[in-house]
Order: C-alpha cells, then structure tokens, then sequence
DNA sequence: GCGACAG
DNA sequence: ATCTTGTCGC
C-alpha cells in the first residue's frame, strides 16, 4: 500500500518531485543576465509579466490560470490570458510548482505562439524562488521551464534554514521606514535566501523576493519596488485581480438567493493591509 | 502535544 | 488559496 503523507500524495511521488527539483536547481542563473538590468532606471526594459491562480470557492480542483504583460515604466495592461483550469495535484508545503506551474507554462507558451513581440523580459511569480527548503520555489521551476528572468515574491516569510519569523525578525521590519528599504534574510547557512522588502511608503508588512532565475537578488528587490504602486507588485496584482474577475464572469454570482433571514453579525476582521485597494 | 505549512 | 464588514485615517 502506498503511504499517503502529504495531502494524499504518496511518498514514492514526493521522492520524485525531490529528484525533480534537484535535477533542475543545478540549472537555476542567480546573476545578471540582461543587459537592461544593469542600467540605472532599467533602460531597455519595456515589458514586465506576472502570472497567478484564483480558485473556485467551494472547489478545490478548478482555478483560473491568469499571464499578464505590462508596459514599462508606465506599468499598463498590454496583454492578458485568463484560462480556467482543472487542477490535478493538491497542494503540498514545499511543492507547490508540481501544482501551478503547467498551466502557467502553458499561458507563456500561448503567449510566444500568439504575439512573440508581447513576451515579457521579467515574469513576477506569486510565491518564492530560491528562499524554498530545497532552494527551488515555484519562481526557479517557471524561470528553468521557460527560459525567462523569473522574480519571486512572497507575502509570507517561509520558515527554511533557520529564518524565523520571530521577535528579532519582527524588529528589523520595523527599521524598514520607506518604500524600498529592505534587509537581507540570512539563513544559518550564511547564505542569503532573499530580501525583506518595504514596497512601498504606506506598507507595513514587506515581501518576501528571491531569485527565481537570471537576474540577481539586488535586480530583484529594485526592481519589485519599481512596479509596486501598491504592496504587491503590480503585474502579480493585475494577474491577481484579473484571475478572480474572470471567475465571477465565467461562474461566479450564484443567481440573488432568496432574501435569507438577515442577522447582525460581528465579526473580527483580521489584518486587511491596503493592498486590496485601488 | 505544539507549531509550521509559499499558494 | 478561500471564508468575510465595517471602519479608521488621510
């Protein structure tokens, strides 16, 4: 019988992802590559991607896959793909490319087919790159898989080689006082995974970027700060909205129920940042 | 038993 | 990821 340890998932498939991800990893570029990157303002850099899943609520398979291409600087919607998809593999901590990644390949794929001259020079991907327990988050599976300079950004610090979110952590945040001031995250490996960042003068929870692939982590964090008008940047955020408004049109408004016996509620609202708001 | 657990 | 309102501040 096969041992199910992790959302269902047997261990023999996890092995697998592990070997996956190894074999891959030794083809991750964590420098440079372009030359746009070097320049002061990003000269030569005219299109930023940012790929994301919203999900159907009650559904645990089905999601829309969204690419979005924005100008830059100007960081205006010049392309996008909202595909609905049906989602195979759970999500399991640690391998969440083995989830999202295909249908997001598949997008910038239909992108290069379609319109070569839109494909983006940097893709934003919502979640980590190299800061990962294995040091290859779903930001280095996109970038290996699709040859692109891939930025991974994260809201949430991901506990791995040490790094905590502790006391002394939530103390350096503090020290963050305006939009692109950051510290770097050292693991006990004295390695840095990746930078805590302020994206912008009213946030005060930072991202969490990392390489995902070719381009360096000071690239990185300076350039998720250029397209951050508001705390996440704003091709992921663009990706983000788009995805879930393609859901409410596709599926979504479940026909005016019944005047239902109205109640008031209270309810502890958690901490809603202002990165919601337009 | 407790905490972590990107999305 | 998703469930979810009002409210405070500029």
């Amino acid at each position: 019988m096969a041992e199910e340890a992790e959302g269902g998932v047997p261990e023999e498939i996890l092995s697998l992802w592990e070997r996956e991800q190894a074999q891959l990893k030794a083809r991750v570029v964590d420098r440079d590559t372009e030359e746009w990157q070097r320049e002061p303002a990003f000269s030569g850099l005219r299109r930023v991607g940012g790929v994301d899943l919203s999900f159907v609520k009650g559904d645990c398979a089905r999601a829309c896959a969204s690419l979005v291409v924005l100008s830059y600087p100007e960081l205006e919607v010049l392309y996008e793909d909202n595909q609905l998809v049906s989602l195979s593999t759970p999500y399991v901590p640690g391998f969440l490319a083995f989830r999202e990644v295909p249908f997001l390949r598949d997008a910038m794929q239909r992108l290069r087919d379609t319109k070569p001259s839109l494909v983006p020079q940097v893709l934003f991907v919502d979640g980590n790159g190299v800061l990962h327990p294995r040091g290859f988050g779903v930001a280095c599976h996109l970038g290996i898989l699709t040859d692109l300079p891939c930025i991974g950004v994260a809201k949430k610090l991901l506990q791995v080689d040490g790094l905590e979110n502790n006391a002394l952590h939530r103390e350096r945040m503090q020290l963050l006082h305006a939009g692109g001031d950051s510290f770097p995250l050292m693991g006990e490996s004295r390695t840095v995974l990746g930078m805590a960042l302020r994206s912008h003068d009213r946030s005060t929870n930072p991202l969490y970027v990392s390489v995902g692939h070719k381009v360096s982590l000071q690239t990185a964090v300076r350039l998720t700060h250029s397209c951050c008008r508001f705390r996440i940047p704003e091709p992921v955020r663009q990706a983000d909205i788009r995805s879930r408004e393609h859901i409410r049109r596709t599926l979504g408004l479940p026909a005016a129920p019944e005047p239902a016996p109205k109640r008031s509620q209270k309810v502890h609202p958690k901490g809603n940042l202002e990165e919601t708001l337009d």
